[in-house]
RNA sequence: UGGGGGAUCGUCCAACGGUAGGACUACGGACUCUGACUCCGUCAAUCCAGGUUCGAAUCCUGGUUCCCCAGCCA
């Protein structure tokens, strides 16, 4: 069992700790993660994922994984497979069984009937537009419906007419029989099943042409399994008297506590799964795992890390009130983590020729270089080095800002993990951009300070001769407002598309270690920021890096402020 | 003139009648062969109005404001 001291408690451990007081379910705690498989999970699930799963794990009790696919017609099993990968991939375990809802059809079916029995239930003829007709509205009650006072027998008859397929979809529906002019429209005689002919469950099959909805599947879904603590988030909280009315109308054996609390919105980008499926579809993305999604998928291939978004889901804590988290919160959890964790490397990205001339041409050296300034453990690495090299165009200007420590004509730069250079001539193209700088390096400055003068600046390069080239992906937030969809501005989420998410450079220069990199390793480029080896594509026969996450910059700061 | 929830530094979260605290951000400084990391410091909040109390973010009363609900979606 885990430290709970180290964990930041929250009010549904507030809870927990007080039913295990009380010796509630015995002592027990089981929760349960159920996404209904109709798309990729995001970082809100995320957070629900750590939530159940961490519950589980610091009280010594269980946690389900449990597919909640009771609408066939939306679901599929590569979202099933997805799903369970991402789960996985966050470090939770779900046991030896793998739960769905459907596991459940047959034990519905007959909780139905015996809702029907106690003549809590009805079949009812009206259509979809009538029934919202009936339903009332906010302010006022609804109406009784018309076949409300079906006979028992009727009802039993008419649902097992239903079940072997003898009426169309949607001519039929059950309902439960609760109270029409309930100021909870929940409470308004919500239906249980509907008819559903000619679609293939992915798990069923075509054994069904029934399929029983939500409120009813899921409270009994969780009393079978045996949940103590059913953890949903907050638009869920008008369904809790239903959830109880089943459970209580039913007389099942647990009556599982429903506890709810505010899900995760993210600065600049959105955690509805209903508008990332359209983002994917419409192709303003590449896919469910393009990088720039905020997606789990997307969000590993990235290159962030299931540590980092453990940490993320700890500092955001667990509350009901509403909320909009920075993307500082979520880049500061995945710096601290890849600063820990990936080892250093030098890429150049926006290459500029330097030519050492007074190294003798065709002669290469060995440098030895740490793989991470602070951990030893990390080891170390031969860098080759020569009379041409790369270096990045941001770190030599002609006409320095102020404050400037970089390479200028006549200054000095150190050379990470190399030498001290001075630049001495500035070679320009026809239309006056710098080409090329001519520049000598000081022998004896390898490993140590030149004598009598201080060289501030340290800058990377790469060997031009060993240099690997690569496409390097730069992301940049998805969508350039912070709340793309609710902006209050008459705009849709759509219109605040950032159309600089993503920029692409296809001629940069990499240290030739990386030759060894691992599909989806980690990696700090010094000075730049953390990178990954993109595990899924390559561009022409170079690797692809994408961008995690930028370092923190205070150059920049200094700059933009400027 | 329905029902259900929520309001604490810019952001997120604590404090559960007894000094409003932490994290992130921002700002300043130290260090530095990464303008990174690390370290030090600074700014910064109880929705409003009454009441109870020696004492209120917390309890009471009345407001304000924001979110959710009228699928045969989950």
């Amino acid at each position: 069992m885990r430290d709970i001291e180290s964990k930041p408690s929250n009010f549904i451990r507030h809870i927990i700790d007080e039913d295990l007081k009380n010796n509630k379910n015995g002592g027990r705690v089981a929760t349960r993660f159920p996404p209904e498989p109709n798309g990729y999970l995001h970082i809100g699930h995320a957070k629900s994922i750590l939530l159940n799963f961490g519950l589980a794990e610091d009280y010594n009790g269980t946690c389900n994984l449990r597919f909640d696919d009771t609408n066939p017609h939306k679901e599929n099993i590569e979202f099933v497979e997805a799903i369970k990968n991402d789960v996985a991939w966050l470090g939770c375990d779900w046991g030896d069984q793998v739960y769905f809802s459907s596991d459940y059809f047959d034990a519905l079916y007959d909780f139905a009937v015996q809702l029907i029995k106690k003549e809590k239930a009805y079949i009812c003829d009206l259509n979809a537009e009538e029934m919202r007709a009936y339903r009332g509205t906010l302010t006022e009650a609804g109406k009784d419906s018309p076949y409300r006072e079906r006979t028992v027998e009727e009802n039993l008859d008419l649902f097992a007419r239903m079940k072997a397929g003898e009426f169309e979809d949607g001519s039929k529906v059950l309902r439960a029989k609760i109270d029409m002019a309930s100021p909870n429209i929940n409470m308004r005689d919500p239906t249980l099943y509907r008819i559903r002919h000619g679609v293939v469950h992915h798990q069923t099959g075509a054994a069904w042409c029934l399929y029983p909805m939500y409120d009813f599947t899921h409270c009994i879904s969780d009393a079978l399994e045996g949940i103590t603590h059913s953890v949903c988030t907050l638009e869920f909280e008008d369904h809790r008297p239903l959830y109880n009315w089943f459970l209580d109308t039913l007389e099942t054996e647990n009556h599982p506590q429903q506890i709810e609390f505010s899900r995760l919105n993210l600065e600049h980008t959105i955690t509805s799964k209903r508008k990332l499926t359209e983002l994917v579809d419409n192709g303003h993305v590449e896919g469910w795992d393009d990088p720039r999604m905020p997606t789990i998928a997307g969000l590993r291939r990235r290159g962030c890390t299931p540590a980092a978004l453990r940490e993320f889901c700890q500092r955001i804590g667990v509350t009901k009130s509403e909320n909009v988290v920075e993307m500082a919160v979520l880049e500061g959890c995945i710096r601290d983590d890849l600063n820990k964790n990936a080892p250093r490397r030098m890429a150049v990205l926006h290459p500029l020729k330097i030519v050492i001339t007074n190294y003798p041409e065709d002669q290469f050296e060995e440098l030895e270089a740490a793989n991470h300034p602070q951990d030893e453990s990390f080891g170390m690495r031969k860098l080759p080095f020569g009379r041409e090299l790369y270096i990045d165009q941001e770190d030599f200007k002609e006409v320095p800002p102020k404050k400037y420590k970089r390479l200028i004509p006549g200054g000095e730069v150190r050379l990470r993990n190399a030498y001290v250079i001075r630049c001495d001539e500035v070679i320009k193209d026809a239309h006056d951009n710098v080409i090329e700088l001519h520049c000598t390096y000081d022998a004896d400055t390898h490993g140590k300070n030149p004598e009598g003068r201080k060289v501030k600046g340290v800058i990377h390069w790469v060997s031009a001769k060993h240099a690997i080239e690569a496409e390097v992906r730069l992301y940049d937030r998805l969508f350039n407002h912070p709340t793309p969809d609710n902006s209050k501005d008459g705009k849709t989420y759509i219109d605040h598309l950032n159309p600089q998410s993503l920029l692409t450079l296809t001629h940069c220069y990499l240290e030739p270690t990386l030759i060894d990199a691992t599909p989806g390793e980690q990696f700090q480029f010094e000075r730049e920021g953390y990178y990954s080896l993109d595990p899924m594509h390559q561009a022409n026969n170079k690797p692809i890096y994408n961008r995690t996450v930028t370092l923190r910059d205070t150059w920049a700061k200094i700059e933009k402020r400027r």
